[in-house]
DNA sequence: ACAAGAAATGAATTCGAATTCATTTCATTG
DNA sequence: CAATGAAATGAATTCGAATTCATTTCTTGT
């Protein structure tokens, strides 16, 4: 036996697998998930088209990954920003916030992360991501509930209903005819939009 | 000349193209936008495949007539909901519930209505049924700032935002792991949620 | 009944991107 | 440095469904 496989040479191996799986980002922050052809992103990535196949075992899982890993990166900056100090209302309007502005400052990628068709594999992992981020913002009005800042309420549904709100309003037509300076203002507002919805005070009408 | 377009004939072709579209929304409510062939299609309408092609250009802009259709027709529904007699909050959550118990009610075709991945040009005709339904959620919602049952709002992002939040809850994770029995307390739960959203008084910010 | 043209048919073609794989390049070890 | 095997390459192949089109069937008016 004349060779065995080195850790500098596994560690070229993890660095090209993870040198894909950027590119696969750019690609598609780039084009989308239509216009992003493994060829495409094998030459983003400086390799040939058929090394992506010695990495991952097909288009699919390799763009699912990819999402995932980006998914998992906001899923994270969420999280931190739920944890932060704060009153739930507080963090609850924070998080939506934080989410709302990386997603407008980069819509192309956010569009396609959140709602571009693509691959069942892409789909599924999407699935997950969603779940994950409405884990979050169900803790958030689970906490705000329980300190009596929110009415009781089914946080699950609710939490359902905020990704649904901030995923429309971000992607959606509405999204599509935003202008550009429109962005800030369009966060602001989904970001209240979605304050009230769990927000406790029902309306009085008080003078006005 | 020994021929000409018939009256009787022009019923037909009208009559067939009329069988081709619904047999697109008998096959999508089946198998989704993904098992939908032409082929199949074709089938189910009692014709041959080539002559689903004389009577529209391409299989997305087949699909996406498919899709205008059936939406158009869930739009006016809820127009009708919305046009009834009441407050403008039971108004609104009527029109919420029957939009959520029709989907419900068909779970499979309202996903593939509501977000399955399919041509661009069916992503389009989604855009604007999106956009027809949100339209009649707007007025419902200015009807109750007019009447000071809601307080002040965007309603144009608050009508966004109760869509996103219907079809989260609907064709989401969500609803993916709800069980059959679950789907009515789904449908009311998912109306609370938006009824709340609209009606809430708005959070102020203490901070920033 | 027949001619003229329209509509329907479905087997054959097209097409484009994912995937493969024979060949080449590179890394390791004695 | 030679031998061995892994990794990379990218041109060639595959594949499956949309689309086409030569042929057949149906309609109409004389």
């Amino acid at each position: 036996m004349a060779y065995r496989r080195t850790e500098r040479v596994q560690e070229q191996l993890q660095d090209k697998r993870d040198r894909i799986l950027q590119a696969v980002r750019a690609v598609v922050g780039e084009v989308g998930f239509r216009g992003a052809q493994v060829a495409t992103v094998a030459e983003a990535a400086g390799v040939a088209t058929g090394t992506v196949y010695r990495h991952f075992p097909s288009k699919g899982e390799l763009f699912a990954e990819a999402l995932a890993l980006n998914a998992g990166h906001e899923v994270s900056v969420m999280q931190a920003v739920a944890d932060s100090e704060g009153t739930a209302a507080a963090r609850l309007a924070d998080a939506v916030r934080v989410f709302a502005l990386r997603a407008v400052r980069a819509r192309r990628l956010a569009w396609a992360m959140i709602a571009e068709p693509a691959e069942p594999e892409v789909d599924a992992a999407r699935l997950k991501s969603r779940r994950a981020f409405a884990d979050v913002l169900q803790g958030l009005i689970e906490d705000g509930i329980a300190s009596s800042e929110f009415p009781p309420q089914n946080a699950r549904v609710a939490a359902a209903g905020l990704i649904g709100a901030l995923t429309e309003g971000l992607v959606g037509p509405l999204a599509q005819e935003a202008e550009a300076p429109n962005a800030l203002t369009l966060s602001r507002e989904i970001t209240a939009f979605c304050l009230q919805a769990v927000s406790a005070r029902p309306y009085e009408e008080s003078r006005s």
